[in-house]
DNA sequence: ATGGCAATGGGTAGAACTACCCATTGATAT
DNA sequence: ATATCAATGGGTAGTTCTACCCATTGCCAT
């Protein structure tokens, strides 16, 4: 299995086999599917990539998959695919957080344009989902006291204030704060609060 | 003039007034430009609202000015508004960064609920402005050398450190430092990396 | 050329944080 | 019931940061 896959999920066998042909004309790797329900089943997210994914199908719809994606794996960039796309379908989908939206008849070049790109932004996605992914494994190390020292110590607040508000002593503190720093294994303050943020700002968007 | 506007731009006299009725209707206040040259001139971008855009005009069309308004107010949602709308243009203006994309057949109510979620989103967009535009204010007080501690000093780096990488006293970059906390009124290291990444998230992306 | 400011550096004191050591209590799991 | 671990708290030392004081150099503007 390559690193960089373009997963195709059509209904359409000869629509499947003319964009996997396509694709691979320009060396990509392809992987295709024949319903939203097997792209589910076999995709575990670990590699960058990105989804062609068409519109109109049986069973589990292009949206209904695309709504799906969107809480699972909010990094894999998506490109609707579309024979007959009117205005409204295309405004949904882009608002649901579809990547790009592309009719079945556009040129060729055009296509490949458009997943190029598409995998360019998915590989920095996938990066950034890396770091998060391994902060978030070690987040959940943390007791809930220490949890809780951790949110305030982001806050701004200083050891002192934090005893004197839980009703605690400050060597007690010390030592979950310490534990908090060991075990996300951040080596500054700094670099605590960057990784919380960069968790948070997708997480509530 | 009141907090929050609804700003419409359209060539069309009987189109402007309609929707400036229509809105009207449920409270709302409204300002109508003919052109979107009137409304780059008048728009000062210091009170939250939304942007109602006809896509088709003479002179810079609705597309120009939404890519200028990206730019230059990145916080004004802006709606646009089309009465022969196809595919192309609807995917164009949504990856450009519209807020949304209606139909002027659509359904009275459905313009409705459209621009009072834009309010909303306009109107968090916008307190999240004055947060960026106060620190920016107060970041280009920093001095060249201040800037380039606090940036270390972002990263993590110890004073120490910082002193060795720029071969100062460590008496001097604690004085930026302080300087530093003063001069953009945090009260906290975290508070001065959350404010950092406020303005870097949104002005990378 | 005198005043203001950025940049530099020193002294001293206190507050805050880190890194080790030690211990008790209570709940949970085998 | 014995082990494990979260949570609690203490001691002591060392590092780092903050808050004041002081000064010199050099540049720029009125």
């Amino acid at each position: 299995m390559n690193e960089v896959n373009v997963y195709i999920v059509d209904d359409d066998p000869d629509m499947r086999n003319s964009i996997k042909w396509l694709l691979e004309s320009v060396n990509l790797t392809v992987c295709v599917f024949d319903s939203a329900e097997q792209f589910l089943a076999a995709y575990t997210g670990d590699t960058p990539g990105c989804l062609l994914l068409d519109v109109r199908m049986p069973g589990m719809g292009g949206l209904r998959l695309l709504e799906n994606l969107r809480s699972t794996h909010p990094h894999l960039p998506v490109i609707m695919f579309t024979g007959y796309g009117d205005v409204d379908m295309a405004v949904r989908a882009l608002k649901t957080g579809a990547f790009d939206f592309i009719e079945k008849t556009a040129a060729h070049q055009l296509i490949l344009d458009r997943v190029q790109l598409a995998l360019v932004v998915g590989k920095n996605l996938h990066l950034r989902e890396l770091e998060r992914g391994k902060f978030k494994k070690l987040l959940v190390q943390l007791s809930p006291r220490e949890f809780e020292v951790m949110h305030r110590i982001i806050q701004g607040q200083s050891n002192k204030v934090i005893a004197s508000e839980l009703g605690l002593s400050e060597r007690t503190v010390e030592k979950h704060r310490t534990n908090v720093m060991g075990k996300t294994q951040v080596r500054s303050l700094a670099e605590l609060i960057r990784l919380f943020y960069l968790l948070n700002l997708e997480e509530g968007a």
